[in-house]
DNA sequence: GATGAATGAGCATTCATTCAT
DNA sequence: GATGAATGAATGCTCATTCAT
C-alpha cells in the first residue's frame, strides 16, 4: 500500500514497463512464429486453434488473451510478415536509382524473402486470399499496394505503354506464379523465376519510351 | 407410396429406363442450377447442404442419391460452368481466323457469359480456388487451359516474345481482374473491361514478331 | 416424380400429416419429460446439454432440431408444466361455486399437483426463478395471474379487505413456502398444508366482508 | 521491493501488526463494496471475477488473498450487507415499544434502507436466491429470522391468529415485492409501500386479538 | 504482499452424412 | 426412389483459479 514516490523508481517502473511490453511483443511474436508453420501446413480453414496453441506451447486462455480469436491471430500473422517484406524491400532498394533497377531489386528482395520463408510466403500468397473476408481485402490491399509502386514506371513510359489496370493484373499474375510453385510445396527456383518475372512486369513498359531494354 | 402393379405399366418399362436416365440428368441439372445461386451468394464453405436442397426443393436423401456430398456437388457444378463457357467459345471463334482474332473472340465469349450469369463467373473466378483441393486444382487446371489456348500465340512470335510463363501469369492476372469486379457484385463492363484485356494479353506478343496491331 | 393425384390418396396423405405432426409432438414431450428430471435435480445452470439427451436417450444434433437451445427447452418445458395445471385446475374447479370455495378447489388441486409431480413443482418453483431473464418474466406472469384470479375474491369483501397488493404478496408468500418444502426434497404434507394455505388466502377478506369465518 | 532490515523497525511490529489486520479489514471493505455494484448490475452468474478486481482496483491474485473465491465474496458481501441492516434495526427499535409498532419501525427501517441502498438490496433479495446454494441458504436463513421477529407478534394474539407458517409466507411474500420492483429498477416509493406492507404483515393478528387498528 | 499471465476443463452449438421408412 | 429425422464428432470460446515473479 505504501509505496515509494515514483521519482525515486525511475529506472524500476521504466524497466517494468518495458519488460512488460517487451514480453507481450515477444509472446505474441512467438505464437505467431509457431502458428505460421500450422497455417501453412494445414491450411486457414482446416486449423484450429488447439493445433496453434499446442505448436506454441501455450493455453488456449493465453491465445485468448493475446489475441481476439482464430482470425484475429491470422490477420496479425498476415500484417507481420507483409511489414517485414516492405521493410526489406525499403532496405534494399536505392531510392535514387532508376526505376527499373528499383522494380528489379524489389522484386529479387521479395523473391529471395519467399523463397528462405516459404511458409510466410504460402500465409501470405496462398491462405490469404481463402481466411476470409478480412484477409481476403487485406491480400488486395496489398496487391494494390505493389501495384501503385509499379505504376510511378508509367512515368518514363510516353503514350502506348500499359493499359490502366495492368499493374493490378500483373502483380496478381506473378503472384499466382508463386501460388502455383508454393502450393506444391517445392522450393522457390529464384535464378529461373527472376528473369521471367522481372521481364513480365517492365517489357510492356520498354516499347513505349524512348529506353531500350 | 402407392404404386400401380408393374404389369399394368409393361410398355413403359423401355420408356422408363431411358426416362429414369433422362429424369436423373434433369433432376442433377436442376440442383445444380439451384445451388449456383446459393454457393454463388453465401461462399462454398459457408453454404450447407441444407441451403442447398431448401433450395433445389429436393431432400437431403435425394442430394445424397444424386452426389457423393457437397464438394462433389460443388465440383460438378463447376465442370458444367466451365463446359458450358468452352463450348460457346468454341461455337464463337472461327478455327481459321488469325490468332489475335481468335484471342480476342474468346475473350469476348467469355466476358459477356460472365457479364450475362455473373453467379457462375463467380463460382469458378471467386469461389473454386478456395473450395478445397480439388476444386483448387480444378481452377489451376483451367487456368493452365487458358493458357495454353493462348500460347499458340507464339507460332507467330519471333524471337523475344515473351517469357516461358508469361500466360499463366497473364490469365491469372485477367482472372484477377475480374475477381475483383465480381467480388463487389457489380455487373461487369464489358466495354470498358474488352480492350484492356485484350491488350493485356495480346500486346507483349506485338513487339516481338513482324505483325504490327 | 409421377405422383398420383392427391384426391386419390386422401387417407394416406392425412395419415401422413398427422403421423408426422404426432411423431414431433411426442418427441419433444419425451425429452421434455427427461428434461423434467434433469433440470430439477441437478437446476437449471448446472444442467448441460449433453445431460438432457443422454437422459432422453437422443443426439445432440435432434435436440437441436426440437428446441433452440437450452433455454427455450427449459421454457417449453415450464409452459408444458403450466398449461397441465392451469388445465386440471379448470377441470377441478366447479365455476359456478363460490369464491371460496373455488380458491381452496384450485389450491387442493395444484398442491396434489406438486405433490404427485414434485419435480415438475420444483421446475415451476425453484428453477425457473433462476432460470435467465426469460423464465424469471414467465414466473412472475404466472404469479399475476393467480393473484389475479384471487383477486376475483375482493367483490364480495366490503370495504377494509386487504390492500392492493395483497394477492401477489400472498401468492409468492406460498410459493415460498412449497420452495422451502421441494428444496430438501422431502414430500410435499397436503393434508398439513393445505389448511394452512388455504386459510392464509382467505382469511384477511373474511373479516372485511359479512362472512364469518 | 526493497526493505529496511527488521531490526530497525523494533516499535513498529505492534503497530505493524494491527495495521496489517486493520489494512486487511479495510481492503477487504473496500473491494466489497465495489463487488456490490457489479453484482447488483449484473447478476451474480454473469458477474467474473475479473470485473470484480478491476472495479474494487486490486489484482486477481489480491482477491484470492482476500476471499476464497466468487462465492466466498458474494456470501461475505451479503452478510456484510444483513450484518449492517440488522444493526439499523437494533438501533431504530425500541425494545420496550409495544409489538406492534416495533414490527412498523423494524419495516420502516428496511424499506428505507432498502430505498436507499438499492444496489445492497438487490444482492439479498433478488440475488441471493440464485447465487448457489450457499446463498440461497442464508436468504431462507435470513427469511427465517425475520419470521421468528414476526413471531413473537403472537405472544398478544388470542386464539384464532394466523396459522403456524402465515410468517414465513408473509415475509416471502414482502420479498417478492420488493423484488418485483427492485428488479425493474425503479427507485422504491417507501411512503406507498410501507402502509401496505405494514398491514400485509399486521393485520391477520388484529381480527383474533382485543387490538383494533 | 501483491500481481496478472497462464491455464485448461467445460460448454453450447453446427452440419455433413446415414439409414430406416 | 425419395425422404428427412437422427446422429455425434468437432470447434471456438469463457472464466475461475493457480503460482512464479
Amino acid at each position: 500500500m505504501a509505496r515509494l514516490p515514483d521519482h525515486l523508481l525511475p529506472a524500476a517502473v521504466g524497466k517494468e514497463r518495458i519488460s512488460k511490453q517487451a514480453v507481450e511483443q515477444h509472446q505474441r511474436r512467438r505464437v505467431l512464429l509457431a502458428s505460421t508453420e500450422v497455417f501453412a501446413r494445414r491450411g486457414y480453414q482446416s486449423t484450429t486453434v488447439d493445433q496453434i496453441v499446442a505448436a506454441a506451447q501455450i493455453g488456449v486462455g493465453t491465445f485468448y488473451g493475446i489475441f481476439e480469436g482464430k482470425e484475429d491471430c491470422f490477420l496479425r500473422l498476415y500484417d507481420l510478415i507483409v511489414a517485414d517484406a516492405e521493410e526489406r524491400v525499403a532496405t534494399a532498394v536505392d531510392a535514387e536509382a532508376p526505376w527499373r533497377d528499383r522494380v528489379v531489386e524489389a522484386l529479387t528482395t521479395l523473391l529471395e524473402l519467399a523463397a528462405a520463408q516459404p511458409d510466410s510466403a504460402r500465409i501470405v500468397i496462398v491462405e490469404a486470399p481463402r481466411a476470409g473476408r478480412a484477409a481476403e481485402a487485406r491480400y488486395a490491399e496489398t496487391v494494390s499496394r505493389l501495384a501503385e509502386g509499379l505504376r510511378e514506371g508509367r512515368s518514363d513510359a510516353a503514350a502506348g505503354g500499359p493499359t490502366a489496370s495492368f499493374e493490378h493484373a500483373a502483380v496478381a499474375g506473378l503472384a499466382w506464379t508463386l501460388h502455383q510453385r508454393l502450393a506444391v510445396g517445392r522450393p522457390l527456383a529464384v535464378r529461373t523465376l527472376l528473369p521471367e518475372m522481372a521481364d513480365f512486369l517492365v517489357a510492356p513498359y520498354a516499347g513505349a519510351g524512348t529506353t531500350k531494354r
